[in-house]
DNA sequence: TAAAAAAATTAGAATAATTCTAAAAATGAG
DNA sequence: CTCATTTTTAGAATTATTCTAATTTTTTTA
């Protein structure tokens, strides 16, 4: 692992938010300045790859790379918050679905958030 | 609805593709020569945001428009082949782990499809 | 039905996201 | 240390998408 592709693992790992390569960029730069955009996509790319890390695609946002333990997504339908979360586990019941084949899963649920809901409400009142 | 929009929607629903916004818009091509790719993205985020397309993201590949009818996908890890399928419903399951608040639910389930698997097996073996 | 208002479409510029290319820098093996 | 390999860099190129303002089409209504 090269320096910046072991920093930029790290940057995923510790984050408890779904980071935008952008988002990495500018963590990256306040230890290494003049490292360059490119150099952050080589490096998601290289790890997800490799499958170091995981990579979030949501429709209308752009892609987020999160950690590799497994777990599903909550996604709010108004603000598009996304917040980790786990539910039952699915795997026994796919496999048992379609066999052998199966190789994991993505499971993303959507919902609206407590604020939007509250501010949703507020506004039914006005 | 106007003429562009219900052609992209039947377009859509007729499709057993996952069509892209420059399949669609070939597509509205042929029949209407002078459309612009424009409209196209207008008219699919209008149906998209009426809830009568269904947007489907997945990781490395421009978005696909799909029927609103509750299925599935199923991705070939290797080809990226997208298919639809139909598992058990877990609306039931995860309203119950997790209140009134669950709206919907989005599953991807990654595997091998046949073809790639064959290949592979023939690569063994040489 | 004609004029006015509203909505949709167009062309093309602008922006955003990502990839590519070739040169320079860093790393590693012998 | 020296040559070969890998990584990074800078910036151009490409792709995907949105925006803007003008034009066209549709709808409303007097």
């Amino acid at each position: 692992m090269t320096k910046y592709e072991e920093k930029i693992y790290n940057i995923i790992n510790t984050s408890t938010e779904h980071l935008t390569v952008e988002q990495i960029y500018a963590e990256l730069k306040k230890e290494y300045p003049k490292v360059v955009l490119a150099t952050v996509y080589n490096n998601v790319n290289k790890l997800w790859k490799a499958r170091l890390i995981r990579k979030v695609s949501i429709e209308n946002m752009s892609d987020r790379y999160d950690r590799i333990v497994k777990h599903d997504h909550l996604i709010c339908q108004r603000c598009s918050k996304l917040t980790d979360i786990s539910f039952e586990d699915l795997t026994a019941s796919l496999r048992e679905q379609m066999g052998e084949e199966f190789l994991s899963y993505d499971l993303k649920v959507f919902y609206i958030c407590p604020e939007c809901r509250e501010r949703e409400k507020n506004r039914k009142h006005t």
